[in-house]
DNA sequence: CTGAAAGCGCTAACAA
DNA sequence: TTGTTAGCGCTTTCAG
């Protein structure tokens, strides 16, 4: 099948390449009738413009990136859906990149961006990252990035979170309203924004109801699924456990109620449960679980929604519009009180 | 930040612009020490090639695109996992696109890649896809176009699917032989390659084991939540509901067991339960649920590679390279024998 | 309203 | 071994 571009067109019609280019972009400066000619034969050779071409006149792409850990997570999947779906409407692509919670993945990754094939990114950070350079470096080439989720600091652009510290607050003060008085807080990385400040809203809550912050309740887990399931059989240990567990990233779910099976801890009798999750799942497991459910499909369309805005209007500041988007706790069984 | 092309690497080296450009491609007709030189300014200026140029000039893009219903399913999720880390192996880009189930929006998508914008094309069709000539347009072009999990047979490509039939046999079996004799098959949408073989092996295994395939038992589920819902309140209605359920897609297990719960059916006692499902957190459901689970990761690392080799080696007869991988059955709590 | 011409950044014949 | 030249297909001045 040979392939149909303008100059095909073109000599088709005895047109110059030029005026047909500008017709198929509805230029005001095209008569109708030839607008029409072009577009019918346009449409009768299924003419479709070559992309890379445009790209590399226009020195726009329409395409962003998004960078994530991993998809294998309800969170990131649910708000790839929800990127995807503003970048349909807007007609963009959507290249997906996985970090794998690698730091050196990530810099390779952002570095290529600075060839101009995307004209923006959107990015949960690495577990890893502490040196923030890639990123300036993309900004220095005026290419926006928007952070979602795993957010930092240091850089000024939009960051669309959840409310991290409020939900690790209400997470721990419904544990506490439910009894508890000894809760391990699951993280996952010190240096991860959401579990930081989550864990920050654990502490402030349990000072606030005179509980004494214990650091050996601090549990930090990490990418090895053995690893962290040996861990928490040790913080779970008979006598001197917890009698909550909060689980400050979805997949240390899993583990947490293994690990309780396996040692015979009854939830919520107990230790009572609590995890930061999307689980489409979580009312239909064992016992069913309260959650702190973020709102991972608004998350994903709002950074995405704000990145177009930003690559539709040059001037458009993204420093002053980083969202919280509320998470909800949903209480379950897991956090059931013992007596009724 | 001035951006480093060619050309400024061939001025400031007093270069032509070809020599510098095969230097950097490691050409044999270079001589090392020049290569030398401009690798080192190159890595100075930090130069990064215009991919996009470099597409439009050789007619490869080096990048695929993963065309699937949705990405909010855990099969998918780790199918992806599977395919992004052959693809950054190889040095490929992933465009990922979401059909959300629409034979409209599938369409569009491949129409575009007749532009060249992809150099390959891994896809999981639609449950409505029962037109394929967009896929014939992209074959006519020369794009290969690699199924994986829903395939369809009509299209001469390879095809990586697992052994629907015979999991649907080895669960109905199971059921079977866990002492079911009423079991409901719940699918999808009639044109699902997947489902309808599966279904072949759930009524193959009924046959065998002489039990009368009952019409009504064969429950077609929508993308609408609420209706399924519905639906499986009523075929599990009292005194006549089926004593096995199986869920041919992992979406439809919530709501079976949400059914059940509502309905004071217990699982396994008044029936037994097993899923199509890649789900993690299966293990530690209440009950745990007996699974099928497919080989997710692998699938979509056998189909990406594939499509990298037909890539790769121009001659490369994709026909004859289809590849079913087994999924397990992983007997839980879902199915445990009422008594001992 | 239409066309000619230049060029985005890179690659690949073909010369030298 | 290096350089010259000619585009890939499209957009965009600038003339007509």
């Amino acid at each position: 099948m040979a392939t149909v571009n303008l100059k095909k067109l073109a000599t088709e019609l005895q047109l110059s390449v030029s005026t047909v280019s500008k017709a198929l972009m509805n230029s005001h400066e095209i008569s109708a009738e030839t607008k029409e000619r072009v577009l019918l034969l346009a449409k009768q050779l299924n003419y479709i413009p070559n992309p890379y071409a445009s790209s590399l006149r226009r020195k726009t792409s329409k395409t962003i990136a998004v960078v994530i850990p991993e998809v294998a997570d309800s969170f990131f999947s649910i708000a790839i859906n929800g990127i995807e779906a503003v970048a349909q409407d807007k007609g963009y692509h959507v290249l997906i990149y996985l970090t794998h919670e690698s730091f050196a993945k990530e810099t390779a990754i952002l570095k290529d961006f600075q060839s101009g094939r995307v004209d923006g990114v959107l990015m949960s950070l690495t577990s890893e990252t502490v040196d923030m350079t890639p990123i300036h470096d993309l900004h220095a080439r005026g290419i926006p990035v928007i952070f979602f989720d795993r957010v930092c600091d240091e850089i000024e652009t939009a960051k669309i979170t959840t409310d991290d510290f409020e939900s690790g607050y209400k997470a721990t003060r419904h544990l506490i309203e439910c009894g508890c008085r000894k809760i391990a807080f699951l993280s996952f990385s010190k240096n991860l924004s959401i579990s930081n400040k989550r864990m920050e809203g654990y502490k402030q809550a349990l000072t606030d109801h005179n509980i004494v912050i214990n650091e050996a309740d601090l549990v930090f887990c990490t990418n090895d699924d053995a690893y962290n399931h040996a861990l928490l059989k040790n913080i779970m240990a008979p006598e001197k456990h917890p009698d909550g567990i909060i689980a400050s990233v979805e997949k240390l779910t899993t583990t947490a109620y293994l690990v309780c099976r396996e040692l015979k801890l009854a939830i919520p009798q107990d230790v009572k449960v609590v995890s930061f999750s999307n689980l489409q799942s979580a009312p239909i497991l064992n016992p069913a679980l309260t959650t702190i459910t973020q709102p991972a499909f608004d998350m994903g369309k709002t950074a995405a929604a704000l990145l177009f805005r930003a690559l539709e209007k040059p001037g458009f500041n993204l420093k002053k519009e980083s969202h919280i988007i509320p998470s909800t706790l949903i209480v379950r069984d897991s956090t059931a009180s013992s007596e009724s």
